[in-house]
DNA sequence: TGCCTTGTTTGCGCCAGCGCAAAGACAAGG
DNA sequence: CCTTGTCTTTGCGCTGGCGCAAACAAGGCA
């Protein structure tokens, strides 16, 4: 494999290009533009034109978007091997929400005209596309569903079994989740405020269910948290 | 026109066909099976296999969706020329809502093997479905987002002016909101409960902003409630 | 090493919104 | 016309969760 591919091992994990051989695998990429962005910086933002569609390959990018009195709301993180913001671009729209990166992020970038082709040449990428998305109205819905019905302390439970599963690793006391989260970050995520993600995770640090720092969140007792979630 | 297409005026707005001549549209409808499900019927249950997709053709339908509770939150409602579970169908997997009728409602469903030959036949389909589903998204982020971030009335306000733009038809004094809404709906579609959207009407109906009777809602004054929403 | 910035915790008071309960209003059907 | 069932209103009390304020902790950088 040449030099070029062999730093975006990450891709070979991506839904969107399942289903390729070597040769197709090897062109999509080559049809792309490899980018580096540095942490805490904005990709694309809400309401912009949207242009290109971008694939994570290194590290995740987070995406918020805002409403008319400027609160932020976290709609999800995008991780190594996924897809965003190709919705937008092959509708031609506006970008529906801010992408960010947290630390510094490799991503692979496509413009509408190249998605396009691409679609036509490959048909299997727009079927990938098709589920990928389907997937992701079930997780809004999802949540949209947490957030009407349920309560606060539920709904945090919720969000780190999600973050861990998408986002998790194996370490010393149990389960790290590999984002830099911070109580506000959880709060956005989540539909609530810094001040109760504090005093919950506290609570449940004395309980056992979780370790946590500053930014950082080990669930010990995934279980635990389940139960807790579904009770 | 032949008459068993004459009551079927609903389908030429529809989004998913946009784009057909009348020869092809012709065979599509033919392909469909008509269905009328009576008042208060379950089209398709949540967390039942998709085995078709349903276009509306007359009245409309209600998408719930069930926590582990049993507690309720409407989706949305799928009117005249809508489409719905199309994706589910798509994708071989379960129905992720519950379809429900409030009146005796008009469809026309199709199953997974049709609709595949159909995109497969007429890739306007498959581009128009994705366009559909893609404003979805946006519509649920949207509301996401409101949920999170804005208070309860604000919320019923802006709920109010998103049924109205998709239901409304001008009457007497004001846009009547063509859907049978109870207060509970109300609370259902907009993440509250039946005694603050109660409670919140009747200021508004004070104030004029509105006129309510029995599962019946007429906006009086739009911009005050646009108004109210964003302030 | 010590400063400075950014994140976290926790006490405290407050209020938006929940939810019971009970009464009133409307529609349908005998 | 009355009955029955469903929907709506409103008083009342309560509490989950918000949000200020202030102290504390943890890195990052000079």
């Amino acid at each position: 494999m040449p030099r070029h591919l062999s730093s975006l091992n990450a891709l070979q994990k991506s839904d969107v290009f399942k289903g390729m051989n070597e040769q197709q695998y090897e062109d999509v990429i080559r049809r792309g533009h490899r980018k580096t962005v540095g942490k805490d910086s904005v990709l694309f933002h809400q309401g912009d034109p949207a242009t290109h569609c971008y694939l994570v390959n290194r590290n995740r990018l987070k995406l918020t978007k805002l409403n008319e009195q400027g609160k932020e709301v976290i709609i999800r993180y995008i991780g190594a091997g996924e897809l965003t913001a190709a919705a937008a671009v092959i509708k031609d729209g506006l970008y529906p929400v801010t992408a960010s990166s947290i630390d510094e992020t490799e991503v692979v970038a496509w413009d509408k005209i190249t998605m396009m082709e691409m679609m036509h040449h490959f048909p299997a990428i727009a079927i990938n596309l098709l589920g990928i998305i389907l997937a992701r109205i079930d997780d809004v819905q999802q949540r949209y569903l947490e957030v009407c019905t349920e309560q606060v302390d539920q709904r945090i439970a919720r969000s780190l079994l999600r973050l861990m599963r998408s986002a998790g690793s194996k370490s010393q006391n149990g389960i790290l989740i590999e984002i830099p989260l911070s109580r506000q970050n959880i709060a956005d995520y989540t539909g609530t405020t810094l001040y109760t993600v504090s005093r919950t995770l506290s609570a449940w640090e004395k309980k056992g269910w979780i370790q946590s720092g500053r930014e950082r969140i080990v669930v010990t007792d995934p279980h635990a948290l389940v139960a807790f979630a579904e009770g």
